[in-house]
DNA sequence: TTGTGATCATCT
DNA sequence: AGATGATCACAA
């Protein structure tokens, strides 16, 4: 028989053996971990801004490609890098799904995209200053997080409003300041991509694609609430 | 082409 | 400095 590559890791059965798994990478760098799974860390992440995710899922043997669902589909388990700076604070905001545009309008939330991703998640963070060579970067403790009833009712109300907005046909209203927690911004290679969307009339336009994004205080609050971290001075 | 993985780069 | 809008790579 030949012997498995290795960039392929069978998937986890439970969470329990995610989870383990999870915890078995924390400390080690990005350096460490590229080739046990036939990968090469760049130098620096700008033409390869998903590697640290890419990184993640075949460590932890995630299902590969693109499919519209969780990451770990009979575990219904969620998996996200998260880029934090020394005081274990996110860095970035946290791409969600992208936005059914001419759908989300008649969506109830518990059958929504963002629900059914955020509902169970593995949270893994990752170092994530530029300052910090791509190679050298450490992973931390992951978490395996469901969010609480004020949470899950935060994200609704969020999501509800910014749903109605874009279901009213007023997307080319919406920017990235609405939304406490969640928002909307665009998810395209570049500005001139088009896809349907719907207006105050009713009518088909080609729009922007847009995608549901956390904000930093929101994951920051979740790693504030998990762990203990360095206060500042 | 669309959805996945996100971070970059600019503006306030 | 922090956040928004723009952008990059890859798989199916």
């Amino acid at each position: 028989m030949l012997s498995p590559m290795p960039s392929e890791v069978s998937g986890p059965r439970d969470e329990a053996e995610l989870l383990a798994r999870a915890h078995a990478l924390a400390g080690a760098t990005l350096g460490e971990l590229a080739p046990r799974v036939g990968l090469i860390a760049p130098p620096d992440l700008r033409r390869a801004k998903g590697f640290v995710g890419q990184l993640l899922e075949r460590a932890l043997g995630a299902s590969a490609g693109s499919q519209a669902q969780p990451d770990f589909p009979t575990l219904g388990v969620e998996l996200k890098s998260l880029p934090v700076n020394a005081r274990g604070r996110p860095c970035e905001s946290t791409f969600v799904c992208h936005i059914p545009l001419t759908e989300i309008g008649s969506v109830e939330w518990d059958e929504s995209r963002v629900w059914r991703k955020l509902r169970r998640v593995l949270w893994v963070p990752v170092e994530g200053e530029r300052k910090i060579g791509v190679p050298q970067r450490r992973v931390g403790q992951a978490l395996l997080w469901s969010p609480d009833a004020e949470e899950e009712a935060a994200l609704r109300f969020d999501w509800e409003e910014l749903a109605g907005v874009i279901g009213c046909g007023d997307v080319e209203s919406l920017t990235g300041h609405l939304g406490r927690y969640l928002q909307v911004r665009p998810k395209a290679a570049h500005g001139r991509v088009r896809r349907q969307g719907v207006d105050r009339e009713g009518a088909s336009l080609a729009v922007l694609p847009r995608g549901f994004y956390l904000r930093a205080t929101f994951t920051g609050r979740i790693l504030a609430r998990h762990y203990v971290l360095p206060s500042r001075g």
